[in-house]
DNA sequence: CTAATTTCTTAACCTACATCATCTTTTTCC
DNA sequence: GGAAAAAGATGATGTAGGTTAAGAAATTAG
């Protein structure tokens, strides 16, 4: 079933009797990027909740002077939307790309809204989603300010484990906020150490 | 009545009717800080969320080395807790400090949660409020990776226009990452700029 | 399979911000 | 109101990480 993923993960903090899952499953599209194919570029307007069911996203914003800057990456498992434009509406300053070829399903804003309505525990099963992003990005936070790039490298990897070999190191490096150029001299140092 | 400021923010998420207000009041407690004191230490459990009504709270972390690391204020009308302790119920990380004599009101977790199973409309409050704080802590990483410390200092002169100028400098250089002789260097650049 | 593109590495030099130390000013609180 | 404590300013010096440049290695896509 290709909502299996989607559907235990939603599992784990709501119980759904069978007719509020067909509630759901209606609402949800299945979809495919390529890779580098981009499921929302800055400026446009963000219409959905996407959760990842093979492949990665990453979510992006481009600073004035070009740089890239990865706020997240969404491997299997993971929502992925730029959570500003959803909510407000308003154009986004987020670029979501396929590292990857990629399968996803989407919710609309739309039909997450008329989901609250029909099935008001997915208010819940949100919330508690949001709650947890929203402990992660304070942690971040904190992480940014008090720690250096090789101790934020070594939270990245936990985080992520999956993502360590598989992403391109330059993603790595622009996540934990530092250069290509440094990393990888911060890499051959960790190397040296052992680890 | 003391909790008109809190109850004229929760209608502008959702529309109580006057017995859901009662229930909603009925779980709410007062109390007073005075300066200095603390609502919550690093290590203890979050058993409350707090939110201002007069005054100001500081939510911050000590690093390693010692150094206070400012994750937000909370000035009247905002709400404050440690939100990884609060959800997962473990000891936490933040401390919380009324930065002068403070009056909140307090709604523990537990009242938190019956009130979402008597009034389920809060789980929807919460949630659109716990939606908004994540925006703000995208933006917030995004900024730290992208901004120097000047243009970061600009943004939290829009974000807590009422903080500029009761708050120590410290604390501002904190919550902006930078150390405070940085800060006031910082500072007297600006002003020679004009602003 | 191969040319083109992207990614990685290394090196020399640069800068935003940190640290440490000292002094002045402001705030606190008895 | 005045001593003590906290906050702020400023100078000298240190460093994590940035920038630029250029070649080597790996990936991609035709």
């Amino acid at each position: 079933m290709p909502f299996d993923l989607l559907l235990s993960n939603v599992s784990k903090f709501i119980h759904l009797e069978s007719n509020e899952k067909e509630i759901f499953v209606s609402y949800l599209k299945q979809k495919k990027l390529k890779r580098k194919e981009f499921l929302l570029s800055e400026g446009g307007v963000c219409k959905y909740s996407a959760f990842v069911t093979e492949g990665c996203l990453r979510g992006y914003t481009v600073d004035k002077n070009g740089d890239e800057r990865v706020l997240s990456f969404a491997p299997p498992g993971w929502w992925m939307a730029d959570m500003y434009s959803l909510i407000s509406q308003k154009p986004g300053i987020l670029n979501i790309e396929a590292l990857e070829d990629t399968d996803i399903i989407l919710l609309s804003k739309t039909d997450q809204e008329r989901l609250y309505i029909q099935v008001p525990k997915f208010e819940r099963f949100f919330r508690i989603l949001i709650e947890n992003s929203l402990v992660a990005n304070q942690q971040r936070i904190i992480d940014n300010l008090s720690l250096t790039a090789e101790e934020r490298y070594k939270i990245f990897c936990k985080r992520y484990p999956a993502l360590i070999d598989t992403l391109p190191n330059k993603q790595i490096a622009s996540y934990i906020g530092v250069t290509p150029e440094f990393f990888s001299r911060m890499r051959s140092g960790l190397l040296r150490k052992g680890l």
